[in-house]
DNA sequence: TCTGGGGTCCTAGGACCC
DNA sequence: TCTGGGGTCCTAGGACCC
């Protein structure tokens, strides 16, 4: 989905071997098929395809999260227009309810008419899958995806046909099973879709979850898990990245953990949400030998989403920190996520009213005239940092930067 | 020898997803 | 030199309740 972007973005990216860079420009997160075709992995390291000679052809980008993240919500949104349940699933995936006949024509019709309708309004290409169970749907989305085809409607195929491709599909590549299960189910002999489908549900359910033996029910035309399926309120929130430059005073890593807690913060606002915990922590790179990781809990009470007591709390883990020892990456995860005002403490005066007013003023300043305009304490007034990440090859924000408009003449 | 029978809430850790 | 950033769900176990 982010090649496709690009492309969109820079239409002479098509046919080339293109990739999509991490943050910092670290390893490869997506391929176009002549990119795969060439060999390169997914989170293959950058530094090693740029210095091979076969791959000097291959384009690569950096991650322009702000377009990938509009042209995802184009795509949710023009999806909703066509189809009366649907289910946002991820970026670039959605489950959709189909009624299983309708007046309007049957289900592939009205996939095709959503595919359409997504490519002529987004420029993004897509494959569907059309079955009787979501993991189904999954399975079907990924054989179209193999054959090149638009859409595959496994509702459609006899049953022993269904049977065939499911024999045909490796366990690992199945909706739900990662590495560590495909180990563990090979030594069960079941090595396929299709021999997870006719696996005792008692034993999975018993030797590893119920996860599982929802998966292996789906596989066998059993729905356990509805489209549309509203899911629970947000749990936890996670600002995390490297460094582009490691960095090993207490002093400097105050301000970038000052700059990571006022994100979180700014991101719970925008949400309407506040965390009663916050976890912080600091570590090197994991590929050293003497690796360090410190982390730590500061509750939050009351719950906050004022991002000077974020920022504060944020320093707790400071202390723990080696003065010198290079550090390159920093995060803040904050938990127990309720409502904004929906649980006043008993025990505590309430936040200041003129708090909340001045980070919502900080916030609309920051959107209409740049992050660098305003910023709290220890962040500052935000030029670019030494440890800022790396992003040296992206394109142009051409949907979500006026400035950086595509101009036609 | 022997020591009830349920519950809830929280956290850590492991597995998975994109 | 150089290796991403988010999320979810489930289970086990401990603390605590009546």
């Amino acid at each position: 989905m982010y090649v496709s972007v690009e492309r969109v973005l820079d239409p002479t990216l098509r046919g080339a071997p293109t990739i999509v860079l991490s943050n910092n420009d670290g390893c490869a997160v997506a391929r176009s098929d002549e990119a795969k075709a060439l060999g390169i992995a997914m989170g293959q390291p950058w530094f090693e395809i740029r210095e091979r000679p076969h791959l000097a052809a291959v384009v690569a980008r950096s991650s322009n999260y702000e377009e990938y993240g509009a042209f995802s919500s184009r795509f949710h949104e023009t999806v909703a227009t066509l189809a009366s349940s649907t289910e946002v699933y991820s970026v670039d995936e959605a489950f959709v309810g189909l009624p299983r006949r309708s007046s309007t024509g049957d289900q592939a019709e009205t996939a095709a008419a959503i595919q359409d309708r997504v490519g002529r309004w987004t420029g993004l290409p897509t494959s569907a899958g059309v079955g009787p169970t979501k993991t189904l749907a999954k399975v079907a989305q990924r054989h179209a995806k193999s054959i090149s085809a638009p859409m595959v409607d496994l509702t459609t195929w006899p049953h022993d046909q269904v049977g065939e491709l499911l024999a045909a599909t490796p366990v690992s590549e199945v909706w739900g099973i990662g590495s560590r299960l495909t180990q563990g189910l090979a030594g069960l002999g079941i090595h396929t879709a299709a021999d997870l489908a006719y696996a005792d549900a008692g034993v999975l359910r018993r030797r590893w979850s119920v996860v599982l033996e929802r998966t292996a029910r789906e596989l066998a035309g059993v729905a356990c898990t509805p489209v549309g399926f509203t899911p629970k309120d947000r749990q936890q929130l996670m600002y995390s990245r490297m460094l582009g430059q490691p960095v090993s005073s207490r002093d400097e890593m105050r301000s970038v953990l000052a700059q990571y807690a006022a994100t979180a913060a700014r991101r719970l606002r925008a949400h309407g949400l506040e965390a009663a915990l916050m976890q912080v922590w600091i570590s090197s790179s994991r590929f050293r030998d003497d690796v360090a990781h410190h982390s730590t809990s500061v509750a939050l009470d009351p719950p906050t989403n004022d991002p000077m007591r974020v920022i504060s709390a944020s320093r707790a883990v400071l202390p723990k920190m080696r003065e010198g020892h290079p550090y390159n990456r920093a995060g803040i995860l904050l938990t127990g996520l309720g409502r904004a005002g929906a649980q006043p403490s008993l025990l505590v005066d309430p936040e200041d009213p003129t708090r909340q007013r001045l980070a919502a003023a900080v916030d609309a300043i920051a959107d209409r005239h740049g992050r660098e305009v305003i910023g709290w304490g220890p962040t500052g007034l935000r030029g670019s940092q030494r440890w800022d990440m790396r992003r040296e090859r992206l394109s142009a924000s051409r949907t979500t930067r006026w400035e950086q408009l595509l101009t036609v003449r």
